[in-house]
RNA sequence: GCCCCCAUCGUCUAGCGGCCAGGACGCGGCCCUUUCAAGGCUGAAACGGCGGUUCGAUUCCGCCUGGGGGUACCA
């Protein structure tokens, strides 16, 4: 294999047959890092060769993932089906070496070959009936309109070796390569087709690729060699897996990368945590922005056995990237998912929250009594345990009292007063705070309590304390 | 069936012949505390099995087992 002196250039290559997941959006990750760390470019291609599985809107949601990632691409994304003939002109170079030849046999005779070679036992393949076609009658047959496939031209006997950057040197027996189809009869190019020439035409250095392509890595090393096209350097990354161990999928729960902007997770913690799935810089550091995961990233530190993602570390990473943020720029993700809310409101509230989110989902219903006064009091939850309504209409009444009369509504008098208040009623603080939680609130989880108070303001503060007393002495609900 | 890859706490991982096998998430306990968090301290938790190689294997080799992928005119 030859060591790649030339520019660094990766591309990342989808399928356009659904929105981008986790374990898409982690190649493209790694892609990026790779190249960045190089000074190279980092490409989009589509590679929508397969008519039944295209999805329409697909591009456009991967594309948005990646850029919601930050994942931004160089170049104009290569469309595989905008270039039909190029693919043609390719298959039509290897059935002129001799390197690939027409394969005229139906699905069905192929479906009754496999049926046998299951009952025999065999390894499932082609048999290369066609391939003792001469030359003249192949052109001839296809001339006259009879459908056929390019089938490449595999040696039988020796060995291929692909050195991996991540896996190692792996050595395929060639007499267990198929005789893979090259150019399907709908004249679009298979896989394994495309990507070698559109590698090629993109002068693509470094393949870096899922792990489900490591099998046939051999047929493309052949592939490339039998163009006499230069050979990429080669990185098959492991699979991301969910907890049962299986390949991410829908049943995981949330996959798509975008449910997890919906969700409330940072840009850059998705990120952060997509980079350390199968890669550690070797150290205990673990909170890296994108810019230092372009320094630090290396192949050579993939883990090469697949990932199970630990979704649960990702709450945890976004809580910290969360807390890293200034709070006006909290304050401004915030106030994106809380309409008629603009951000400089949210600014001075942000410090109470900030600690307690683990995503910006979280945010609105934990602000949302900073907005609108609670609508009911349900007595059970305003009433501490052990007390009873009487005796904590009767507390909220004396804080009522107390803070109507306060001229100084600093966070220390507020502090120092309402204990006092407690102590004068015979109440622990504990249980006072608890009631004049939840009639300010209407919650029993809230923010700092003493810190929500000084900015709600006074008066509203007073009000909501007799709000909740008169629920009390009337009867449930306000 | 055949081919390929993989294998350290539940999970992500550090380790690159000699370590009390380290860290993080999660979980338990303690501290802080007006709720919930956050934070600090702390505890439980791993080298899949069997053979080699070696003075010595988590580490190197083989086999087994287990997991994953491929085996399409899908990517």
């Amino acid at each position: 294999m030859p060591e790649p002196a030339r520019p660094v250039r990766v591309r990342y290559a989808p399928s356009p047959t659904g929105a981008l997941h986790l374990g898409g959006a982690r190649t493209a990750l790694f892609n990026y890092l790779f190249t960045h760390q190089h000074h190279g470019q980092f490409l989009l291609r589509i590679e929508d060769t397969d008519r039944v599985r295209f999805v329409p809107e697909s591009q456009a949601q991967i594309e948005e993932a990646l850029t919601w990632l930050g994942l931004r691409w160089d170049e104009v994304p290569l469309v595989q089906s905008q270039r039909k003939p190029v693919y043609q002109a390719a298959a039509e170079t290897l059935l002129e070496r001799g390197a690939a030849y027409r394969c005229f046999c139906t699905p069905e005779r192929l479906e009754a070959m496999r049926a046998e070679q299951r009952a025999r036992k065999e390894p499932e393949r082609y048999d290369r009936r066609c391939a003792v076609i001469p030359k003249t009658e192949s052109d001839r047959r296809a001339a006259a309109g009879e459908r056929f496939v390019v089938r490449q031209r595999m040696p039988t006997e020796g060995t291929t070796t692909l050195h991996d950057l991540v896996m190692g040197t792996v050595v395929f027996k060639n007499e267990t390569l198929d005789d893979h189809v090259l150019l399907k009869s709908d004249g679009f190019p298979t896989y394994h087709l495309a990507f070698a020439v559109d590698d090629h035409a993109t002068s693509i250095s470094h393949v870096i690729r899922g792990d489900g392509w490591l099998p046939s890595a051999a047929k493309h090393v052949r592939l490339i060699e039998a163009f006499g096209w230069p050979l990429p350097a080669f990185a098959h990354l492991p699979l991301v897996l969910g907890p049962d161990r299986k390949p991410l999928a829908k049943r995981h729960g949330a996959k798509d990368v975008l449910e997890y902007r919906e969700g409330g997770y940072l840009p850059e913690a998705v990120v952060n945590f997509l980079a350390f799935l199968g890669w550690s810089p070797g150290t205990v550091e673990e909170i890296f922005t994108m810019e230092e995961l372009i320094q630090r990233f290396s192949l050579e530190k993939v883990q090469p056995s697949p990932a199970v993602a630990n979704l649960d570390r990702l709450d945890w990473l976004n809580g910290q990237f969360i807390r890293r943020l200034s709070p006006a720029e909290l304050a401004t993700r915030l106030a994106q998912r809380m309409p008629g809310i603009p951000a400089t409101r949210l600014e001075p509230l942000v410090p109470l929250v900030q600690e307690r989110l683990r995503t910006l989902a979280e945010g609105p219903p934990m602000l949302q009594f900073f907005f609108v006064a609670p609508d009911r009091y349900e007595p059970a939850s305003l009433v501490p345990k052990g007390r009873d309504p009487a005796s904590t209409a009767a507390a909220l009444t004396a804080a009522s009292a107390f803070l109507g009369g306060l001229s100084d509504w600093s966070p220390e008098r507020l502090d120092a007063g309402l204990r006092e208040v407690a102590e004068r009623i015979g109440w622990t603080t504990k249980d006072f705070f608890m009631a004049l939680r939840v009639a300010i609130t209407g919650r029993t989880v809230t923010p700092p309590l003493i810190e929500s108070m000084v900015q709600l303001g006074k008066d509203e503060v007073v009000r909501r304390l007799d709000r909740a007393g008169a629920a009390l002495t009337t009867g449930a609900g306000v």
